[in-house]
DNA sequence: AGGAATTTGAACTCATCGGTTCAACGTAAC
DNA sequence: GTTACGTTGAACCGATGAGTTCAAATTCCT
């Protein structure tokens, strides 16, 4: 295994990066320990990064970046218009719950948390890429439905954050703040409680 | 300058400590600052409490009693049965929202989310006195509601746990992990839409 | 009033860590 | 080969902060 260029260890630090950072948290973290798991020196680290701040800053945006690339890869089964609305939903839904159990999610929800004081603009690089285009994604699929009478026409952005909410909000209760691993099963479960709860309020009258 | 010697430092203490806290962080939090913050001087707080660690945990835990009090607290308007439903479960769920977009419950979630994992033990402290609690209280409340054919019937604990994700789901979204303050008249609108997502999902058939 | 307990300010120890420097070491391009 | 550049390990500097010590000051209890 040879090095190939900057490219390769930049990613790798990045990578690396996020991984300690969620382990430790910010302030915890220390650049020895990144460069160690990145598989690079500390020097070369400053090399690439001028801060720790900003290294911390580039980590979370690269992971947030990948996070809502699957997040709305996701909503996928929503756009061919389904004959069976109440399956699809489920399925989407059960993803979505699959992909906000992840550890990497998980762990970028607490940064979030935890650095928002002392960085308050990767709230702004985060949430450009982040809840909101999901809530918009989603929006624009139940928009569709509802024009094919299969929803209510009303106000298909508040039905998607209530789709979300249904569905998220207790997610953080049931895995502990994301410190639990959850069953398939319970994942099934609360899908098809969430989906079965908005089709009641939101089904086409 | 000060009053030196004052009865109750311990109680000054644990305040100035969480204000500092969640302000910085626990790592960034010196402990010096909390002495200043609680009026008081360092050996005084070493006095008190052992280590930072225990005077985190502490702090944590009386924030998290005195947050639950007043959730619980917000509920008593469905304790006695009232005529209009739906104005009263507006009025609780303008309650909660107002406390849970106060900045010492922010402050606390933010902590509880940044240092899961240095203090597992938190967890089950603070979950004790937590969203579990107030889940339970009101999925109660929702039970008596349904055995006066308010509500339908079928498990009042699920129905607690969507009422709550319908309510504080979007605020997360909205308050901006906690950095922006809502006006009361958007609190007034989110309470009403979750209410009225709720009713149409759970009102008796 | 008087003794016990607590508080206080300041200085001190010791460890950690961000960031830098530098000489030696690949490695890729020409 | 040689030139240029990124990488490496190690050592170093300066700052910060946890936790302690201690004598003096203050408060509490009786």
């Amino acid at each position: 295994m040879t090095t190939r260029g900057r490219i390769d260890k930049r990613q790798a630090i990045l990578e690396g990066a996020f991984t300690v950072f969620a382990r430790e948290g910010y302030a915890q973290a220390c650049v020895q320990d990144i460069a160690r798991e990145s598989g690079v020196a500390k020097p070369t680290v400053y090399n690439h990064m001028t801060d720790k701040a900003t290294l911390f800053r580039n980590a979370l945006e690269a992971a947030a970046q990948t996070a809502l690339a699957g997040r709305v890869a996701a909503l996928e089964p929503l756009a061919a218009s389904q004959d069976d609305l109440r399956a699809t939903l489920e399925e989407v839904a059960h993803a979505l719950l699959r992909l906000h159990t992840d550890s990497r999610s998980c762990a970028l929800k607490r940064l979030l948390y935890s650095e928002i004081n002392h960085f308050p603009d990767i709230l702004e690089i985060v949430k450009e890429s982040g809840p909101d285009r999901l809530n918009q994604a989603l929006a624009d699929r139940l928009a569709r439905l509802a024009l094919a009478g299969r929803l209510r026409a009303a106000d298909p952005d508040l039905a998607a954050e209530q789709f979300l909410a249904l569905l998220l909000g207790p997610l953080e209760a049931r895995s502990r703040l994301g410190t639990r691993t959850l069953e398939d099963a319970e994942l099934r479960t609360m899908a098809a409680a969430a989906v079965d709860t908005f089709l009641r309020a939101w089904a086409a009258p």
